[in-house]
DNA sequence: AGCACGCCGACT
DNA sequence: GTCGGCGTGCTC
């Protein structure tokens, strides 16, 4: 006679927070192979779905009785997947952290089936002797982090100034981990720092080293999820965000480089901070995590310098490595006043940047030109009747491309041919407002006709053949001037960049959001670090409208304690991170009148929540998303603020348990969030 | 969430 | 006649 046991499984379903009941024959020939974490197929709603066994071998007396028929497993996943208890107790702590369905986190971050993975591609470490000593600086931390190395769970911040030398200070406790018989992991903020990590690392340690990004396919990402869980012998690997989630088999480093850069912060699907998530599973596995930053992030510094057991774990480094002082850093006034004549020639530049570039050019340098937005032209307009050429989808200004001959949207596919007249009023007076690279790119080599500008931006870096290309033809000086968008300001080495250029920054601080101030001095701070890295006094120019704002005296002082004094005063008076804990509800629907009902529904489930039993939670909003259509959807921001974080969490889990919204209308919840209007 | 079902309008 | 638009309802 066969018995049934039960097994309880997550998978993509929204019933129950994603957790799911199943039954099987205990006769089966897979029963005795099901445990926690092995990946199952399973029957739902007529169809076939991989699940996760989360408790295996329960009998009826295990879990109340169930008014649905529960149904048999199929059996286990043709691929053998089997997720860690380690693995697995990290995607319970993000999915209670963020309030983010367990089942969907799991399958949004493992790769899909695959029956016969091809060969992996790695780099093979050359395992050379470093070509010049460390630094007493550099050996300091090395000596201090590498007697902690085996000891268990410990957090460590390596701030220090571009060029200061963070890569060889990772590479000697990398080199210390691999030779005690451990991997690493080493996380970067975006894909384009791959290649020179990879190519110093390869250098010098003598271990296969394999990347991980999302230029990888699916075949090769499985092959390489099975290979980490299989093979114990040391490695590295180098890879984006979601690297944290590789089941590395004898893992013994986390390295988190750029540890204050908002890419670590996934913005869609689940919202989690790789960092957060990378400190976590630190303390999980039971294995140091490194993070280094040159210009480390409010709240990481703010916990290290208060924490009386972080502080001893806090290095400075003030140097660089090569001895050259940190670029001499100018603020352009650039308003068109009495002293600074308006040349629409060289617009959106000044006088003063381009007599700056030429002689740098004449010296036989090249130049790296700053600017955070895509295109020629960002906003089209009609002087006549004042018609502005938007998306039809989106709440946004069309861009113009002029390459390419045409407007499009940053967000959907639309696009438009430029206007000849006003598609309203056939006026043929249209106004070009904004500029982005190409213009740049443009304006710069009608100046200099004779030299070669090339642009670096997510328009023209489309591939990692392209991303190398560009960058290799810089390095060997076949491109004078190279014109890019943040893509191109964190990390980079460029030997003959003595000069550097920023321009738009006045946008980025305007924008309405609390960090806003601490992203211009980041971003300042990094590119500034592009510039005369190696001997020859660097120079950056930044042309603003606002020359007097504090930030730029911070910035040209290198004076990140002034600026994180200030910042810190600013956020205790705005209630922001790292005094106050926030989180944001995010309502979307195709219609703008279901978003206002819902809201109002979501505003009196939160108020009645946070007079009965979560006081400390303060309820901003609702109000409409900084964008508020994004390709035919409405989204609307409720924010929560509190200084109890159990509260703030308490008041989601039951919003989340409990409220019932339309089904047109989808929520999305956001803790910690990042941007913040 | 994702997918099947089903009910209407506009095409070969 | 049927192809396909997207509202509704269900998944252990």
């Amino acid at each position: 006679m066969s018995t049934l046991k039960y097994c309880e499984v997550t998978l993509r379903c929204p019933l129950n927070s994603s957790i799911l009941l199943y039954s099987y024959p205990e006769e089966s020939d897979f029963s005795s192979l099901l445990a926690t974490g092995v990946v199952v197929v399973a029957p739902l709603k007529g169809g076939r779905t991989r699940a996760v066994v989360l408790r295996a071998g329960l009998s009826k007396d295990d879990f109340p009785e169930s008014e649905f028929e529960i149904k048999d497993l199929f059996g286990l996943d043709p691929t053998n997947f089997v997720i860690s208890t380690t693995e697995l107790e990290i995607y319970q702590w993000i999915s209670r952290y963020y309030h983010y369905d367990l089942g969907f986190l799991i399958f949004e971050t493992i790769p899909s089936a695959m029956e016969r993975p091809r060969k992996l591609k790695f780099s093979q470490g050359k395992g050379q002797p470093l070509p010049h000593p460390l630094s007493w600086a550099q050996s300091n931390v090395v000596n201090t982090i590498e007697k902690k190395l085996t000891l268990g769970h410990s957090k460590w911040l390596i701030h220090g100034v571009t060029g200061s030398g963070k890569t060889y200070i990772y590479l000697e406790l990398i080199k210390t981990t691999l030779a005690q018989g451990f991997s690493v992991l080493f996380l970067l903020p975006e894909i384009n720092l791959t290649p020179q990590f990879i190519e110093t690392f390869v250098q010098y340690t003598n271990v296969p080293i394999y990347s991980y990004n999302s230029s990888i396919s699916e075949s090769d990402r499985f092959g390489l999820w099975r290979l980490l869980q299989e093979d114990e012998t040391p490695k590295l690997i180098i890879g984006v965000r979601s690297s944290v989630f590789l089941p590395v088999k004898k893992l013994g480093l986390i390295i988190l480089d750029e540890e204050h850069d908002q890419s670590f912060k996934q913005e869609d699907r689940c919202p989690y901070s790789a960092r957060d998530v990378a400190l976590k599973k630190g303390s999980i596995l039971n294995i140091p995590v490194i993070m280094g930053s040159a210009t480390p992030s409010i709240e990481v510094l703010h916990k290290f310098l208060t924490d009386k057991a972080f502080l001893p774990n806090y290095f400075r480094l003030n140097e660089r490595v090569s001895g050259a002082a940190l670029p001499q850093i100018s603020i352009i006034d650039s308003k068109t006043n009495k002293t600074n004549e308006f040349d629409s020639t060289i617009w959106p530049f000044n006088k003063n940047s381009i007599d700056k570039i030429s002689s740098a050019l004449e010296k036989n340098e090249q130049v790296l030109v700053f600017m955070n937005s895509l295109g020629y032209a960002t906003f089209f307009q009609c002087r006549s009747c004042g018609h502005q050429f938007s998306c039809p989808n989106c709440s946004v200004n069309l861009k113009f491309f002029r390459e390419k001959n045409h407007l499009s949207c940053q967000f959907c596919d639309y696009k438009e041919p430029p206007p000849q007249v006003c598609p309203h009023c056939q006026n043929m007076n249209i106004l070009q407002k904004g500029f982005g690279t190409e213009k740049l790119q443009a304006v710069l080599q009608t100046f200099f006709p004779q030299k070669v500008v090339s642009r670096f931006d997510r328009d023209e870096i489309t591939t990692m053949k392209k991303l190398t290309t560009i960058l290799n033809r810089f390095h060997h000086g076949e491109v004078d001037i190279l014109v890019g968008t943040q893509m191109l300001s964190k990390g980079h080495n460029f030997r003959r960049v003595n000069l550097v250029v920023i321009l738009g920054i006045d946008s980025q601080l305007n924008f309405p959001d609390f960090r806003s101030n601490e992203r211009v001095f980041q971003l300042l701070t990094q590119v500034s670090g592009r510039a005369g890295r190696y001997g020859t006094e660097g120079e950056v120019l930044v042309q603003s409208l606002a020359p007097d704002n504090r930030i730029f005296s911070h910035v040209q002082r290198a004076s990140f304690d002034d600026f994180f004094k200030d910042e810190l005063k600013v956020r205790e008076l705005c209630k922001c991170a790292p005094f106050f804990r926030m989180a944001a509800i995010y309502l979307s629907a195709p219609s703008k009148a279901n978003i206002q009902t819902q809201s109002t529904l979501l505003i009196n489930f939160l108020k009645t929540l946070q007079t009965r039993h979560f006081r400390s939670v303060e309820i901003l909003g609702p109000r409409p998303a900084f964008i508020e259509k994004k390709i035919n959807k409405f989204t609307w921001t409720t924010l929560l603020r509190s200084q109890n974080f159990s509260e703030l969490h308490g008041m989601l889990s039951t919003l989340k348990n409990n409220i019932a919204l339309l089904k047109i209308v989808s929520i999305k919840i956001d803790v910690d969030p990042y941007n913040v209007y």
